[in-house]
DNA sequence: ACCGGATTTAGCACTTGGTACTAATATGAG
DNA sequence: CTCATATTAGTACCAAGTGCTAAATCCGGT
């Protein structure tokens, strides 16, 4: 019987971690024990009742909406000096990779690269115009890439060409050219 | 009196649909009614209690988790043919833009392109070693976007090239140029 | 065999956020 | 003024609980 116990509170803490929607009812005929002894259970594990889970649930969900805007730049930018260079972090987790090989899917570091070069263009308006890129080595779940952007003019008008070099430690693992259309000319305005 | 319950009703359903956790008695008193007008309200709409919609939200939420893995491809595929060509849309929405200026973030057009290249190499590994990219015309929310692959082979072993081309209505958006690494050679074993 | 602590079960009152239904009031337009 | 529409009130009931007390079981040790 002392097992019993434990065994069966272990179990409903994983059962309840993995579908929060059963009732006390529901529980009680699963384990063939009565409704209060699973109410007891709770109380020692210090789970909420049904009505709290789904709260829970719910609200977080809503919040997860509610904060993806956040995608505005991919990567954390760490230094930034406008139209010359800036440098971004991103931090890939099981989320970015192909459950299949455990890889990065490619359009995360181009995002990575491509929102950094947008960002170092000191413009009201920069778009993306053309771009050619490499990628030179997979990238893991759990892996920290650093992305250097560094800027330099184009021979057109309203034109600036970025090369962003992404690493992970040492090894370079992307590289790519973006060709950035601006609405204004390059600045350049001397110091001061 | 006959524009205030309509007008009640109306602005009930939005309130409720931003934010689902509201009670009646919530209700009643932002609206200065009693709680009866506000189920009599939200029986004429065919709004369910609370407790539903919490229920709602939450399965939702924990359905989304478990078939998050569709965004492993970005886009519906609406028709494919292995290693030969694939076609797919995606359709633009304000989460896709620019907040300052409307104008879909090249990464997303370069993610729908990426992963439909991805898709039609028929390999257990497929990899975007190289590419090529030009965003012709800026894509804005609200607007369909085709992606249609086409696979051709490379000199190399284990290489394929992918062109992509991407058309809102008629009109060409992008385009890009993936050299695909995979682990097995393109396949073609002819008829049978 | 018997005792005692741990475990389990039962029962009751009460809580929230409702449903379902009935009945009484406004209120306003013709 | 009157009649339909709209609103409010009140009752009984439900699900899924909490909180509390009390009884029944079980199980091991001596």
């Amino acid at each position: 019987m002392k097992l019993q116990k434990r065994e069966r509170q272990a179990r409903l803490s994983s059962l309840l971690e993995e579908n929060p929607l059963l009732t006390d009812g529901d529980l009680a005929e699963y384990f063939g024990v009565s409704v209060q002894t699973i109410r007891l259970d709770r109380m020692e594990k210090g789970i909420p009742e049904l009505r709290e889970r789904l709260k829970d649930v719910a609200v977080r969900s809503l919040d997860d909406v509610k904060s993806l805007p956040i995608d505005e730049v991919i990567g954390d930018i760490i230094d930034i000096e406008l139209d010359k260079r800036a440098v971004s972090v991103f931090d890939v987790t099981k989320d970015h990779v192909f459950q299949r090989n455990g890889i990065a899917r490619g359009h995360h570091l181009f995002a990575q690269a491509n929102s950094l070069a947008v960002a170092v263009i000191d413009d009201e308006l920069a778009l993306t115009a053309a771009s050619s890129l490499s990628f030179i080595k997979p990238v893991r779940a759990g892996e920290r890439v650093v992305a250097k952007a560094a800027v330099r003019p184009d021979g057109r008008p309203r034109r600036s060409i970025v090369e962003v070099i992404s690493t992970v430690g040492d090894e370079p693992v992307f590289t790519g050219t973006f060709e950035m259309y601006r609405t204004h000319e390059s600045g350049k305005e001397g110091q001061s």
